[in-house]
DNA sequence: CTCATGACCTACCGATCGGTAAGTGCATTG
DNA sequence: CAATGCACTTACCGATCGGTAGGTCATGAG
């Protein structure tokens, strides 16, 4: 019984690992109920079981990635240069696998729709997680007294760049699969890395 | 009976603009034809009358975007400089007003959603006008002879950032409501200018 | 063995989904 | 004036939506 995780949890995690994949790739709005369990092999009931109703089981999957990214950004602690743990963080965030993938077209899509919502949302899922990203940046040399928005604006910039070429890689590749299979991938590798190393070295602009 | 647009156009018009605000806001599986036409005033029915379907009219709604920006590229031919003229295009792409931002919203859904039916489209709305952008970069100085996927990553790294920010502005407004009012959409626009103009004076990396 | 718990099931429910059928009323045209 | 066509209507349809009620069955504890 001293188990870290019981049968149930390993259970809700593979209902997690399903619906999260489910929802970043058509939307809550796109996926049912009985979309979810079927591809999990139990009935709608069955799942509801678990979860009480739709919004809490979305609710619980934003939450799982907010966690996963805490995970990661605690990862990096362990590197001593602030600058390159930042770096080490930000272009983790599409290391080409599916999993890390469907974690951003999920948020892209949570920041898209709850626009609406937006009210009725006490605390924001990913607060804390910014809060550590300006905290990190703010540690880098030129970028300690710059003001948080100045610095919500550098990260969004760099986040917003990976986010969306997650989201439209696909589209392009095959739009523009004449060239070589990974030309596209690498070119924006190789863009992406330059813009990081610019502004986390840049100093930051005066007022 | 010569007029360039008919009652009929202007109708069609005036519902294409609430479908393109709502799918913006909801996506296409958040919206539902009852929205649409409840929104205007008119009947389910009377919204089908002249669209056939739903799928048809979110396809008018993505068509008319892809016009709008064509047309916007095109007045940007009678600035000669192409460094500017597409610098000009690209700022345009926020402008600040809500048909604008609607525009890009509605983008990113498309790009999240259309992973599933991409195998059946064709052609894609927005080729055409990414060829053309290519074009536009193509003219700019050192650009001339750079692998269309290089070009590409260049491009959709600022479309990125620009698309991120309009998606994520209102939320990242409200968690951070706490410094001046415009502070943060105008350190993304002095970000922004600054990443557009990096881009498109430095020259192209060399294989 | 008994009994409680939790994981899952079948069987529903009302509401809403996208879409069809068959008109009604108005404007234009010959 | 008759007739055509278009904008838009009411009245439906079957399918599916999220969610509820109540039961079955295995496991594990007392």
């Amino acid at each position: 019984m001293p188990t870290t995780e019981s049968k149930a949890d390993i259970t809700r995690e593979r209902l997690l690992d399903e619906a999260s994949q489910l929802f970043a790739e058509r939307g809550f709005y796109g996926v049912s109920l009985a979309d979810v369990s079927g591809a999990l092999g139990l009935t709608k009931q069955g799942l509801l079981h678990h979860f009480g109703n739709k919004k809490r089981l979305y609710a619980e999957v934003l939450e799982r990635i907010a966690d996963a990214y805490d995970a990661r950004r605690s990862e990096t602690d362990s590197i001593s240069d602030p600058k390159e743990a930042l770096k080490c963080f930000l272009l983790g965030l599409d290391d080409g696998s599916a999993v890390e993938q469907n974690r951003v077209r999920l948020l892209v899509r949570e920041l898209l729709d709850n626009l609406q919502r937006m009210d009725t949302a006490k605390t924001w899922y990913l607060k804390p997680f910014l809060d550590n990203l300006i905290a990190m940046l703010r540690r880098c040399p030129g970028w300690g007294d710059v003001p948080s928005s100045v610095c919500l604006a550098a990260l969004a910039q760099i986040i917003g760049a990976i986010s969306y070429n997650v989201a439209a890689a696909p589209t392009f590749a095959k739009i523009y699969n004449d060239e070589g299979e990974g030309a596209l991938e690498a070119a924006f590798k190789d863009s992406l890395a330059v813009l990081v190393e610019a502004t986390l070295s840049a100093p930051p602009p005066r007022c």
